[in-house]
DNA sequence: ACCCTGTGTGACAACGTTGTCAGCAGGCCT
DNA sequence: AGGCCTGCTGACAACGTTGTCACACAGGGT
């Protein structure tokens, strides 16, 4: 006695099927077998049951269920980064597409960090998640081994396994998406295309760069090493780079950005770099300086800057429906889907060069 | 026999404390005790229980533990969309202080819709999250009541909750911050200001039309209805809409535009109507009509665009912060805590007007 | 001899649900 | 009558963990 913060009521606590079963003067399983739609209640049976469930507020234990039942109706998405609007359009997919099949959606940042990375994926498996989508941020995955063996499925999107992991990944074309930018300024009459990607540790990177030389190659022009610069996103080291770049005897007279992030980036470095006002749209841009950015992003269209965009939603959406296919039973062999890109000219990719 | 996938063990599924145990030859609650790293088992014992986890790949069920001891180390985070920057920011800051807190994070995205958000929240507390971040779509909470009572917690982000609810919230300083776009571009001559904003059902956009309001009774202006107009976002309708203002004859010479999503589809808009391109920056814009954006966004700085920038990040990490103070015993009565805002002047709210 | 304390360990119940099986009517068939 | 369905309901064990309590043993004081 003294602090009873309790309700009304005498019991304290959720109510359980056993106290909707004692409130409707039934069986605990008759409840059960309400709550989850089963068939064979008899209609007014099931109709105290619900009264008994209304009156005491009674909602379903899902910890419990999960124990008995081995499902825990949701899956575990581990990102990049969240804030990064390429990964939230991934996210609302796969948010939708788990929603859609009644499953609830974990999420985790990696940040680029395989270690949290390999903490979240874990901690979500701890939780007995049905299945995970990962954007992986490190090259090892054994440590799911044992997850795999206990049927957890995994589908990674952007990026694949690490070596060894046989595993379902939904890839954008990426080598064909960077390969579709340099061609598309080489067939504008650029011959002195830079390349500005982000860290050639990260898959992307790497691949797009693979599909820039590939169009240089194509058009017979050379690989110069001295316009390309790879690394973590840093706006000081970009300007510092595009300053060098733009300060060299023969400088490029056309920009390939390698993903949403660097290409704005470089925007900002270049309005720093310029005397005079960025001016966009269908103006010249920067005194010529052409431009395609790997990865569209919100308010390209406003700057007039061509883009190859890729789809995020559409590749979230394609790696949470071959997870769903996993778990209602598709058993074959790991699969690799892979996401088209698209060139969207707005101007700045069409510039001639100076 | 014939079909079993079974590893090289003969067990079944994952292994249990159980199995553990009996690996390392101790008892269950030893186990149990090594894995959660209670005092008074001995070293060696320990050290057994660790090579028989090792050996096996034993990781602890996280569903019995959870039924066992009430506790999830879960929060459930409920928002009106991932894909938007605002929200994004505010989620990874929430994500970022409940990894902090060793807690999990369940995500959801209510897209507007009061229905889906209480389907979101009460799936949350089916799953027994410690506590839930709420910005609602709905007014009334009233089905919160019986979580509530089972001790579950919930702080409102951006928006308070229903009437009636004593909950928590961290809200924006929506008037102050909307006075303030409105005040400095009266400040800076304007007369007639028109505000485009979001849907009045929405707590924000009412609070701030209330700011823009006050900033003009303070300044001795008329509140000119003609000049407001507000709904969801619809590019469509935001462009005939400001057609209509436009083509008036007495036209704002400033706009003042009530979220991000408003003042990136203002300037399409803008864009579209206007006859010559876009210029940005230190330019003059579209004739000189000024634009102040309540809400920062990713490359206003590139468009030269005066905004009230809100800090979402902070609004999260507040909002987390108080949560996880309320698990962890603060029991005081409802807190109410506003997040500043902050002018960032950068061009288009300095035009004077035409 | 006694009790006491501390240290390490284990047996057992409990958490709230679902799966299995058994039981009890009532009806319809042989 | 006896047998066998079908429709509805309930008793009970099990899921894998943690909390409670008890026990065995060693050491130190009386």
């Amino acid at each position: 006695m003294g602090d009873d913060p309790g309700v009304g009521d005498t019991r304290r606590g959720r109510p359980t099927m056993n106290d909707v079963a004692a409130a409707a003067g039934v069986a605990l399983k008759t409840v059960s077998r309400v709550v989850n739609q089963e068939p064979g209640v008899n209609a007014a049976t099931a109709e105290r049951v619900h009264a008994a469930i209304d009156l005491l507020g009674y909602r379903r234990n899902d910890s419990a269920r999960t124990l008995r039942s081995g499902r825990t109706a949701s899956i575990g998405l581990v990102i990049e980064d969240v804030a990064d609007p390429f990964y939230s359009s991934l996210s609302r997919a796969v948010e939708e597409v788990a929603l859609r099949h009644g499953h609830l959606l974990f999420t985790g940042s990696s940040r680029e960090s395989p270690e949290r990375e390999r903490e979240l994926v874990l901690a979500f498996c701890a939780r007995r998640v049905d299945g995970l989508i990962i954007v992986p941020a490190g090259q090892d995955h054994g440590y799911l081994e044992p997850e795999f063996a206990d049927g957890i499925r995994a589908v990674f999107a952007d990026r694949p396994p690490g070596a060894g992991c046989e595993a379902d990944a939904v890839l954008c074309d990426n080598v064909g998406g960077a390969r579709t930018a340099t061609a598309h300024l080489v067939a504008g009459g650029h011959r002195r295309i830079a390349f500005l990607g982000d860290s050639p540790t990260i898959f992307t990177a790497r691949e797009r760069l693979r599909g820039h030389r590939a169009a240089l190659a194509e058009a017979g022009l050379p690989y110069d090493e001295g316009l390309v610069t790879m690394g973590p996103p840093d706006p000081d080291r970009l300007r510092a780079d595009l300053a060098r770049l733009l300060a060299a005897a023969d400088p490029p007279t056309a920009l390939v950005t390698g993903n949403g992030r660097f290409t704005v980036d470089t925007l900002r470095a270049l309005a720093a770099l310029s005397p005079a006002p960025v001016r966009l749209g269908a103006e010249p841009y920067l005194g010529g300086l052409a431009l395609v950015g790997f990865d569209d992003f919100e308010p390209a269209d406003l700057l007039g800057i061509t883009v190859v965009a890729q789809d995020p939603g559409r590749m979230g959406r394609t790696a949470a429906e071959l997870l769903f296919g996993r778990l209602s039973g598709d058993e074959g062999p790991a699969r690799r889907a892979e996401v088209p890109t698209r060139l969207i000219p707005r101007g700045s990719g069409e510039l001639p060069p100076a």
